[in-house]
RNA sequence: GCGCUCGUAGCUCAGCUGGAUAGAGCAUCGGACUUCUAAUCCGACGGUCGCAGGUUCGAAUCCUGCCGAGCGCGCCA
């Protein structure tokens, strides 16, 4: 517990200077552990800073610390013991005193919120998907990322403003224009906007295979779109307006949500006048008819700011962007939720921010990801992620074909478990690394006698935490208030440990925006799952006649129904009412 | 070729930013349902932390080189 920590790192300190060095609480705060065995105590203060000052072994140090400050530690009610293990001071807490803190905390509604982003905003460009390609398995992780860090910060006081990068301009649309000029059908158009523009995309880059003149032709399009070419315009409008009604449906199925949808046209009437900016700085140079900004002193390859043809490209668009960004929001950060495949593009345009002298040039940060593998694609074709779900769905529903749910029901919990098991599947490694997509591994526990970290077995024993809730409730009536209850009785191993994981909450939610890593947040709800289950399964029957153990256990029980319910929601993982 | 990222148990991954015997899940083997959802739990087995050097009292963690994989390298986004 805080208080518990401060008090040792006084009691520290003290016995540091009186032994002839220098610690101050704060350094001596920050040396705290935990001992990596539970047997070997709570907290552990590790003696090896101590040795080069005092010209000693550090465990003779934890010797000396130990006689000194034993006393003190017996006489203060959180502490329950302190020991010298070698090079470390390892201490007890009072079980009672302990469990009396976390739990009053962590049944309160707003456990784990933090206040130290208060008044101030965070940007983040998250999901972006190009307008003319289907939402397909790739723009999944930087919605399920993007969303997950927005809650993330929202819960640590910051004023989110999640935006929406749509790919709605660029050289594809207009290759996007010439195919429906060319083979386009207003009828399929209207039936599925998504499958249609899709078959046209892919059918031009088939033909420009054949024909490279083509590649002209739709560049020549998008020159008409940036022109303000009526019937390039209308075009664009339609195409804009079909697919994000599409994409609408799948943020609603994933349960995201933006503040803005601000599309790379939105910045249209800002490129011109950032390319002037950027020539009076004298940053710009003409290199092959191209406005480029160079970069050779940094070892990368120019940043193209305007094409031979005049028109613009998607750093153009980005560095507009980010100028137009800053000034509406004033952000503190702002995060890009973008591959790592674009590193060099984003070093690029947050150099040229730099060179522009714009001081929040440092508080934009790109957030790579990597890459999902395994989606088995017939060759050229993309496979849509609304698809991909409802494939996830059919294993789902068979699994659970046996369980007496209505037809209603059913759908939903089919729904969330599907979602829930993908979602978390994404935002359950470091974010960096590749994975493979596989159904297996994302649905594991589902069935009897099978468990795995995954998103159902988290969802599973949500449920289970609130079973035991209502169970309470038919026994004992309400739920016990949390300032009269008997922590005493929560002395047990299984007990302690749950607890002093539910305790940790609040620090882990400040490393994982710290890191922009929410699978800190996914290996945090394994854990306290984890433990919940293996004191549940202890033989620790929670509900029973004996109403002050029951009181007790119902409150460790809630504390850890809540920091799970809290961390799910964060992930974006629906949390089904009955499984 | 150059650059970035990754390499930890048979498989999927952690490892709190250098500290006490490297941790989970899956798989395998062995246990636990007349008891609050067994979609769960308990135990066993399993690792020269890619390789080789270096820094340090101390390295999976920092540095250098090599090997392997992924990605990127001017008018796409």
């Amino acid at each position: 517990m805080t208080d518990t920590r401060s008090l040792l790192a006084t009691l520290l300190s003290q016995a540091a200077e009186d032994a002839g060095a220098t610690l101050s609480t704060d350094e001596a705060r920050d040396l705290l552990t935990e001992p990596p065995r539970r047997e070997m105590g709570d907290i552990a203060f590790p003696c090896f800073v101590l040795s080069k000052q005092l010209r000693t072994s550090p465990a003779a140090i934890a010797t000396t610390l130990c006689d000194a400050i034993a006393g003190a530690v017996s006489d203060a009610p959180a502490l329950g013991g302190v020991n010298a293990a070698g090079p470390y001071l390892n201490f007890t807490v009072d079980s009672a005193y302990h469990a009396a803190g976390v739990l009053r905390a962590a049944t309160d509604e707003g456990y784990g919120r933090g206040s130290e982003g208060e008044g101030q905003t965070i940007g983040i460009d998250f999901s972006s998907p190009n307008i003319a390609k289907p939402f397909g398995i790739g723009h999944l992780r930087s919605t399920s990322i993007g969303n997950a860090l927005g809650n993330i910060f929202r819960m640590l006081g910051y004023r989110v403003v999640g935006i929406n990068h749509l790919g709605d301009w660029g050289t594809q649309f207009g290759k996007l224009m010439f195919a429906y000029e060319s083979w386009g059908n207003e009828e399929a158009l209207v039936k599925d906007p998504i499958t249609h523009l899709y078959d046209l995309y892919v059918r031009f880059h088939k033909a420009a295979e054949e024909d490279e003149t083509l590649l002209d032709e739709g560049r020549a399009w998008f020159k008409r779109l940036e022109d303000g070419d009526e019937q390039a315009t209308a075009y664009w409008q339609r195409f804009r307006d079909l697919s994000l009604r599409e994409f609408e449906r799948i943020y609603e199925r994933l349960g995201v949500s933006f503040e803005h949808y601000w599309g790379e046209a939105y910045y249209n009437d800002m490129l011109a006048p950032l390319v002037e900016d950027l020539d009076r700085a004298g940053l710009t140079e003409v290199s092959d008819g191209a406005v480029v900004v160079d970069m050779s002193e940094l070892d990368m390859p120019p940043c193209l700011i305007v094409k031979a043809d005049g028109a613009t490209l998607y750093a153009t668009r980005d560095l507009a962007a980010a100028r137009y960004r800053y000034e509406q929001l004033q952000f503190k950060q702002f995060l890009y939720i973008v591959g790592a495949e674009q590193t060099v593009h984003f070093r690029q345009v947050f150099e040229v921010l730099r060179r522009m002298n714009y001081s929040w040039a440092e508080d934009c940060h790109h957030i790579p990801f990597g890459r999902i593998h395994g989606i088995s694609t017939r060759k050229g074709t993309l496979v849509f992620l609304d698809d991909i779900l409802n494939k996830g769905k059919e294993r789902v529903a068979e699994i659970m074909a046996d369980k007496p749910f209505s037809d209603q029901e059913r759908e939903l919990i089919t729904e969330q478990v599907t979602v829930g098991a993908v979602l978390f599947y994404d935002l359950s490694r470091n974010r960096i690394k590749n994975y493979d997509f596989d159904w297996d591994l994302m649905l594991r526990g589902l069935r009897p006698g099978e468990s795995g970290q995954t998103g159902p077995y988290l969802q599973y024993t949500h449920t289970r935490l609130a079973s035991l809730e209502r169970q309470y409730i038919e026994t004992h009536g309400e739920l016990p208030d949390p300032a009269a209850v008997d922590y005493a009785l929560l002395g047990e191993d299984a007990a302690r440990a749950l607890i002093t994981h539910i305790e940790k909450f609040p620090e882990l939610l400040r490393h994982a925006a710290r890191d922009y890593e929410p699978a800190q947040v996914s290996r945090y709800a394994i854990e306290i799952a984890e433990l919940f289950n293996s004191f549940y399964s202890g033989g620790h029957k929670v509900v029973s006649e004996d109403r002050a153990l029951s009181a007790a256990r119902i409150t460790l029980a809630n504390a850890t129904r809540r920091t799970l319910a809290t961390s799910l929601g964060l992930l974006g993982v629906p949390l089904p009412a009955r499984m």
